[in-house]
DNA sequence: CGTGTGACACGTA
DNA sequence: TTACGTGCCACAC
């Protein structure tokens, strides 16, 4: 079959690793791309974001948060709120404080390989 | 096949 | 610390 993986497959897999960062923990639309890079799957920081946009309502997307550890521009007062209910770690500036709360992903498989 | 766009990342000022 | 420019990948026109 084509070497073009489909958005459909990428994207459940995106999913499967958000789905993976547990309550009170955060990762980032680069650290996704990473792993799903070594995975065999092309895609960027900003492929993630667009699956996220697409399909994130569909998993704890306010836990998939920028490099920086900015919110998400989607709702950023959503996302803080929930991560203030779940006791992730927060910087003073009411950012994700990252050193403590940046998620292992589990290593993604390739869709075929 | 060029151009614009996006829930990004990173270096530099 | 914030702001701006550049690189990045995939997709819609």
């Amino acid at each position: 079959m084509p070497h073009v993986v489909l958005v459909a497959d990428y994207a459940e897999a995106v999913l499967g690793l958000v789905d993976a960062v547990g309550p009170g923990r955060a990762t980032t639309y680069g650290d996704v791309a990473e792993v799903l890079r070594d995975a065999g799957w092309g895609g960027g920081p900003r492929t993630v974001g667009a699956v996220m946009a697409r399909h994130g309502g569909a998993v704890a997307w306010w836990r998939v948060v920028r490099a920086d550890g900015a919110m998400p521009l989607c709702d950023p007062a959503e996302a803080l709120a929930r991560h203030r209910c779940e006791g992730t770690a927060l910087t003073r500036g009411g950012r994700i404080d990252l050193r403590l709360a940046r998620a292992d992903l589990p290593v993604a498989r390739c869709p075929r390989r």
